[in-house]
This record gives structure tokens, sequence and C-alpha cells, in this order.
DNA sequence: GCCAACGTTGGC
DNA sequence: GCCAACGTTGGC
């Protein structure tokens, strides 16, 4: 059964456009270090799993497009490097921490859905990405709130 | 195992 | 740049 998912990324950082142009359209999902999120993706992702493509930390923040799941879970090399973004020194690559999954690029929409939209919404009240103060970088999305999204907010 | 200090996220 | 919310760390 394929689940929904929504996943931030800050597009200074890494926008759909990189994913758009990454060889394949497909690129490693790396640098999560929270364990909830990482959980997620090593243990309920599965292949073909649609994602919600957000962009945070920008004018405005909201979903931009689609993606989908790659490739199975695997360790995130760039916490073994001390250079990467995100080291971390207790992910070693005997016993790593840190899991990432690759995303394939699908779709991007004809315009942002902002974050303010989002919230006009009643129907969406339920989703983590609207509860107060919520912090995941990757999170699950209802099958009910994704066709919302998807039929009656895109375009 | 508690909890204060600290760091990070991310909207505003 | 500010700050609220939350996760992590480490002393005890």
């Amino acid at each position: 059964m394929t689940r929904y998912w929504l996943m931030k990324s800050e597009p200074s950082c890494f926008s759909i456009d990189d994913l758009h142009n990454a060889p394949n359209q497909t690129s490693p999902w790396d640098g999560v270090r929270n364990y909830q999120a990482r959980n997620f993706m090593q243990k309920d992702m599965k292949l073909g799993d649609k994602i919600f493509f957000y962009h945070s930390n920008c004018k405005p923040p909201g979903i931009i497009g689609i993606a989908e799941v790659a490739s199975g879970a695997y360790p995130d090399h760039t916490a073994f490097d001390p250079e990467s973004d995100h080291p971390d020194p207790k992910s070693t690559p005997d016993n790593p921490r840190w899991f990432m999954v690759d995303v394939r690029y699908v779709e991007q929409f004809p315009k942002i859905i902002p974050l303010d939209e989002l919230k006009l919404h009643t129907e969406l009240a339920s989703m983590p990405l609207l509860r107060k103060g919520n912090r995941l970088s990757v999170m699950p999305v209802g099958e009910t709130e994704w066709q919302y999204i998807v039929k009656e907010l895109v375009g």
C-alpha cells in the first residue's frame, strides 16, 4: 500500500529544481539527524511512496511539488564525513546511526501551496505539519489530506 | 532518571 | 534577527 509523506528542505540548500536536475532526477535525502524522521525513512517508507516536497525557511514556505521514494533505507554516509554539513562522530560505517532514502522527482506544481493557505483549510487541520511547534523534517501525510491537497489546492 | 543548559528548526 | 518550541546532552 502506498503511503504518503512530506519532506522539508530549505530551497537555498536543496530545492525541487535541484532534484529535477539531478542525475535520473533522483537524489539521496541526506542530512536527517532526528530519530523520529530517521525511523520513518528506515521502517515505514516503501519504494514508490509519494512525497510532498516542502520548501522551508523561504518566502513563502509551502508545498512545491511531488517526489517519490526511489530506494530502501541505507546508511547516510555524510554523517561519517567531518567535512559534511551534518557530521556525527557517533555514527560510524560499522555502526551507522543515520539512514536515508533516495527520492525521485515526480512533478513541480504550477505554483507553491503556501503554508498560510494550508492553514486556512479545516480539512487539513490534523496534519502534523500544521501542529504548533512541529519541527519534524520527515512526516507522514494521511491519504485523505493528500487527496484533498492534490484535488483542491494544486493549480 | 531528572532536569537545566544548550542547540536547532523554522515561521514570522 | 527574533524567539517559541522542542530535542539532545551531560552533570548529578
